[in-house]
DNA sequence: CCTTCGTGAATTTTT
DNA sequence: TTCACGAAGG
């Protein structure tokens, strides 16, 4: 198995609860990967005892594939539980819904979904001025996530908790959960129904956590209801990867795991077999830089390997040209492949610049995540009519469909206003439109009638027709309707290919039939949306979505301050979680670590200005000084005295003009030929 | 009933 | 910059 002493004893130490503290590049995924195979092989395990639970899909996709790989038997593969929290227990949540009051084939809301609903629930309330949407949104699933519903902190009387009781009457009615309600709900169907847990209880009877760090209360609650009765829990973490508070993710349930679970033994992973002893060095320094951290020693025995390297681009799209470029040279001469490559950013909108350039240098990539496809306007009117006609309660979709094809707002508000007066589903009052006291155009009408009989019609074959199917007659609906641009009619194609795939693979490896109601849950809960994992193509990524991977070559770009640290989170304690955000990112490069920023980027079709992140600053003295471009090149977080405004520290240099941090002064540009500067 | 024009927000990260 | 939304005017 060519394990270590350390790993070979986390891998055969089956009962019981066990936490694993793991440093990155440790081996943690091949330990759980081994842990599983062991359990089966040598211990006779049934499979469908084990479950795994992982954060992202990517991380539960990985996990599969690499377990395949070595077993190499999809009969086995396929007892085994893996994937992520949302989509294991959303499943449960299915078979059990009737308990909660649920029909099984509820509609999962994702962000936008939850924003529509909140906005109209604030308009209806009058308040839209008062309340920010997004605000209540992200409050609603604060409030879920720490199942402050179970406790008395919830103060009855304000705005917000108005707010959120219509929106969870409206979910209900509309048979609709929203992400964290996968969690809540499972939640409360093993608190208030014991039979039920103890059924799953039986079945899930060793249960593997991976990246324990990132959960939140909720999820670690429903862990321990699982695990109370054979206590054969395991779970690996980096307290130094914890990158997921905004979703709730608590340290101290790594922190507390011990108390928690009596005779709990503990294992430490601290070898590093991932990286050069240059990036193991940096990452150390980097993350020493925070004050909240369970002490760690990462070490490596690996070689030294080359210093970090830096470039200062003028501009976002020079920063993505240099890449474009290294990657062309290192893949023509020096024998690398595009898929040694990774390019990394804070956020997403960043990947539209390195798009274009990697497109127009004719560089294969795979861009992970993005801005999601399921965001793109004609994308979500498509999942809309998928939606609604998978449940007839969800009202948030029909009106989705009803805002896509019908111009005149006033029509949809008198449409609304009925519904709500006499309590008619708006979904029956367009079905009998002619009998309702409306100002309506004829050729809305027509409109809502060409729409109501499709919906009927297909409705009526909802069981009949497999998942393809139904799709493809919605996109010819919509082809025959509506004039699309090219490029949707290839995006519609895409996820027909894909759907299609997706079908096939479960009738031939599962042999079951895949309705509609199950692709919805594959597409929002399993797909990452990445067929093509072992293409030759560089990798391009969120450093949130880069957690767990590895590559022999990373990008990190636009380390900026505003950037990455992002804005929001400078000046807070959120700064050491960026920092981690950091530390994540330069440990999953193997060989070479390349750090990139510019001078100037565009945002909102504006040039802005940024001095360099304060990371580089914090691992100045390991980044190679050969890639410090321009003739200042050594001076980089340098302090110095200015002869009339005090001493400093310099962050950004460019030719002769530095920008410099004065501790009276704030951040000021010097132009070093003044020589008014003394080193 | 329907078009046009002006304003203001958007982009932190994932399920 | 781009997009959504709403007011105003055709």
């Amino acid at each position: 198995m060519n394990l270590n002493q350390i790993q070979h004893k986390i891998v055969t130490t089956i009962n019981g609860p066990i936490l694993v503290v793991a440093g990155a590049g440790s081996g943690k995924t091949r330990v759980i990967i081994y842990r599983i195979i062991y359990m089966i092989k040598k211990m006779r395990i049934n499979p469908e005892n084990i479950l795994a639970l992982t954060f992202t899909k990517k991380a539960a996709n990985e996990m599969k594939s690499r377990l395949f790989k070595i077993i190499n038997n999809p009969l086995i593969l396929k007892k085994i539980t893996i994937g992520t929290f949302h989509s294991i227990f959303s499943i449960i949540l299915r078979n059990e819904a009737h308990l909660l009051g649920y029909n099984s084939n509820y509609t999962i809301y994702d962000n936008k979904d939850s924003d529509y609903l909140i906005k109209k629930i604030l308009k209806n309330l009058n308040i839209e001025k008062v309340l920010d949407y997004r605000k209540i949104r992200k409050q609603i699933s604060n409030y879920k996530n720490n199942l402050f519903f179970l406790s008395k902190k919830n103060n009855k009387n304000t705005l917000f908790y108005k707010v959120y009781k219509i929106y969870v009457k409206k979910c209900h009615q509309m048979n609709s959960l929203d992400f964290d309600d996968i969690l809540l709900h499972t939640n409360y169907l093993f608190y208030r129904f014991p039979n039920i847990l103890l059924k799953y209880q039986n079945k899930f009877k060793y249960i593997l956590v991976d990246e324990y760090q990132d959960t939140n209360i909720s999820q670690n609650n429903i862990i321990k209801k699982l695990s109370n009765k054979y206590k054969n829990i395991f779970v690996v973490g980096d307290d130094a990867q914890s990158i997921y508070s905004f979703r709730g993710a608590k340290i101290s349930n790594i922190l507390n795991f011990h108390f928690i679970y009596k005779n709990t033994k503990i294992f430490r992973l601290e070898q590093n077999y991932r990286s050069t002893n240059s990036i193991v060095k940096a990452s150390n320094k980097i993350i020493s830089f925070n004050k909240n951290q369970i002490y760690k020693k990462v070490w490596t025995d690996n070689e030294k390997g080359e210093e970090i390297k830096i470039y200062n681009a003028t501009s976002d799209e020079e920063e993505a040209i240099y890449i474009a470029n290294y990657i062309l040279m290192y893949t023509t001469k020096k024998k690398f492949k595009y898929k040694d490559f990774a390019i990394l950013y804070r956020t997403n909108y960043q990947s539209n610049i390195i798009e274009l350039i990697l497109k127009e240098k004719k560089i294969p990539y795979n861009i992970y995540g993005s801005i999601s496809i399921e965001h793109r306007k004609e994308i979500k009117d498509l999942f809309s009519y998928l939606k609604f006609i998978n449940n007839i309660n969800d009202e948030v979709s029909l009106l989705r469909i009803l805002n896509s094809e019908i111009k005149y707002k006033k029509t949809i508000k008198s449409i609304i206003n009925i519904s709500k007066k006499k309590n008619i589903e708006i979904y029956n009052i367009i079905n009998n439109i002619e009998k309702y006291d409306i100002n309506i155009n004829i050729n809305t009408v027509k409109k809502l009638k060409i729409i109501c009989s499709f919906l009927k019609k297909i409705r009526f074959n909802l069981n009949k027709f497999n998942a393809y199917q139904i799709v493809k007659y919605v996109i010819i609906f919509l082809l025959k309707k509506k004039k699309y641009e090219n490029k949707i009619k290839e995006k519609f194609k895409l996820i027909l290919i894909n759907i299609y795939k997706y079908v096939k693979k479960k009738l031939r490896f599962y042999n079951i039939n895949t309705y509609l109601s199950d692709f919805l849950q594959y597409f929002y809960l399993e797909d990452d949306n990445n067929e093509n994992d072992k293409a030759n193509k560089v990798s391009i990524m969120t450093v949130h979505l880069s957690k767990g991977l590895e590559y022999p070559i990373v990008f990190i770009t636009g380390l900026e301050e505003n950037i990455f640290p992002s804005k929001s989170c400078i000046g807070n304690s959120q700064i050491e979680e960026e920092r981690r955000l950091f530390y994540v990112a330069l440990t999953r490069a193997k060989k070479i670590a390349i750090l990139t920023y510019a001078t100037s980027r565009f945002l909102w079709g504006n040039k802005i200005t940024n001095i360099p992140s304060r990371f580089i600053n914090e691992i100045n003295k390991l980044i190679s000084i050969k890639y410090k471009k321009n003739k200042y090149n050594n001076i980089l977080g340098l302090k110095i005295h200015h002869k009339d405004f005090g001493s400093g520290i310099i962050l950004n240099c460019n030719n002769d003009i530095a920008t410099i941090k004065f501790n009276k002064l704030g951040i000021k540009r010097i132009l070093l030929s003044l020589n008014k500067i003394i080193f």
